[in-house]
RNA sequence: GGCUAGGUGGCAGAGUGGUCAUGCAGCGGACUGCAACUCCGUGUACGCCGGUUCGAUUCCGACCCUAGCCUCCA
């Protein structure tokens, strides 16, 4: 079996082969930092963190970076709204973003690069491009030339042609050519800026993933990731700088994840139908959220809504239980080379699949001798790690809060007793009686050999 | 306007030139003091019209519809 990937550049699935052998270098686009990230932020964090799992399972030595951009006029937009220092507000933003995706179960980037702390690889790359005509000063803005490189709008499959065509937006009046792009623009004094051979300024947005991924990953890379709507024009400038730059291949497998709509449309401002992650939080475990992201394959568009997230949350309801009718088992590492779980993940990522076959394995795992059941659960608990899910332990799955008021643990301990109490009297009515109060409570009784279970709902 | 994806059962969501996705929900049954969990069984589908084919949801063409990108955007 071997990891095959749908490359944005060429349009088809290819065979995943690194560069150097047992060697894996991705990069994600990450968050600018200026407001909380909402739950399409999270969908390529979540995917990509899938994929860097799987990779770390095939290859020695995988280096994942993602980036935080804390420099852009929308950062400055917002500082000023609120009368707060950029600094300040990029590191409070930056801290949010890691802890949503942290609850999202995401494993941290090996390298977590900042654009700010990277101006001088920035500017030398500019150096570099006006050096070998790619770029030019025109006012005090640097920009590149698309013109001077054959094969721009390739990755995004475009021609500048189309583009210029159906343009909507005024050209400055300093571009040579209406497709030109900014490396550097000026700033004014109360605006924040570097010096610069082209005076006091700051980057332009596609700079500071080239130049950091030239810095930590090198020139060439095998994986660059990030949401569709960055193939252009983000990706499809970076893959130019750094082409022309560095006069060699830039990206190897370039992916792309699809977009998450609510209730079928996109998220937007004017809409005012962002859905941010942490608001969701506050009623979905973040491993439901995850579950719900992983549910659709990455290149779909995921229509998110309340009826996806309780399907999610109950879909997890039935793999934990799974785990928590074994608890006193003791799961064996099993090796997942040659299941139909890991065959989905190598055929681009195919997580629903990769679910379905979960399920497979919780079946089993139900209907499994006990001399069997080891083996079961290793398994489907080596294939959940291997999405970032089902690691928690199933009694505190079952016993979290599902938000609104809720009856505390002893209290529910105590009506249990009751019941038992009820029971061993052979007061059924009295039995029932306490089984209703806590259903109308949220709280499920389940009788078993073991004793009476609980878990909310 | 140009370019690019897509339209699958109540819902979510894969896939395929000819028996089955899968899950949730529904229905029937087993188990249970009653339940829940679990197990067994079960129905409903491939936008529209043509074409190729022994056979098309799958390939081809037209049409309808939806979404995205076109220098802010995961």
């Amino acid at each position: 079996m071997s990891l095959q990937i749908y490359n944005t550049f060429s349009g088809k699935k290819e065979p995943f082969k690194p560069l150097v052998e047992d060697r894996v270098r991705m990069y994600v686009c990450g968050p600018t930092v200026y407001n909380r990230v909402h739950i399409g932020n999270a969908r390529p964090v979540v995917v990509f963190d899938t994929l860097y799992r799987l990779l770390k399972t095939l290859y020695k030595d995988v280096a994942y970076a993602r980036n935080i951009t804390d420099i852009d006029d929308k950062i400055m937009k917002a500082a000023r709204e609120n009368g707060e220092d950029i600094a300040a507000l990029t590191a409070r933003y930056a801290q949010a973003y890691f802890d949503d995706m942290a609850a999202l179960n995401n494993l941290e980037p090996d390298i977590t690069p900042y654009a700010t702390e990277h101006l001088p690889e920035m500017i030398a790359m500019i150096e570099n491009l006006i050096e070998k005509g790619h770029a030019y000063e025109a006012d005090g803005h640097v920009l590149f030339a698309v013109e001077s490189m054959d094969d721009y709008g390739k990755l995004s499959k475009r021609s500048l042609d189309d583009m210029l065509a159906g343009a909507r937006v005024e050209v400055a009046p300093y571009k040579k050519y209406a497709g030109d792009f900014v490396l550097w623009k000026p700033s004014s004094d109360d605006e924040p800026g570097w010096d610069s051979p082209w005076g006091r300024g700051r980057p332009g947005w596609h700079l500071e993933c080239s130049a950091m991924i030239k810095k930590h990953l090198g020139d060439t890379i095998d994986i660059h990731g990030g949401g569709r709507d960055l193939t252009f024009p983000h990706h499809e400038n970076e893959r130019a700088q750094s082409c022309c730059a560095n006069g060699t291949d830039f990206v190897r497998y370039w992916m792309h994840n699809g977009y998450v709509n609510i209730e079928g449309e996109k998220m937007s401002k004017s809409l005012g139908n962002f859905r941010m992650v942490n608001d969701l939080l506050e009623q979905y475990p973040g491993e439901v959220l995850r579950f719900a992201l992983l549910s659709a394959h990455y290149r779909s568009e995921l229509n998110f809504s309340a009826d996806l997230l309780d399907q999610a949350w109950r879909t997890l309801d039935g793999l934990y239980g799974a785990l928590r009718d074994t608890q006193s088992v003791e799961p064996v590492d099993v090796d997942l080379e040659g299941s139909a779980f890991l065959a989905a993940l190598y055929d681009d990522l195919n997580t629903p699949i990769a679910i379905s076959e979960l399920h497979q394995l919780a079946k089993e795992l139900n209907k499994a001798e006990d001399a069997d059941k080891a083996a079961f659960k290793g398994k489907l608990l080596s294939a959940g790690a291997m999405l970032g899910i089902l690691q928690m332990d199933p009694e505190a799955w079952f016993k979290q809060s599902r938000g609104g008021d809720e009856i505390s643990e002893e209290e529910i301990e105590a009506l249990i007793a009751e019941r038992q109490q009820s029971k061993l009297d052979k007061n059924y009515a009295r039995a029932d009686e306490v089984r209703e109060e806590l259903k109308a409570r949220g709280v499920v009784l389940e009788d078993s050999r073991e004793g009476t279970k609980w878990r909310r709902e």
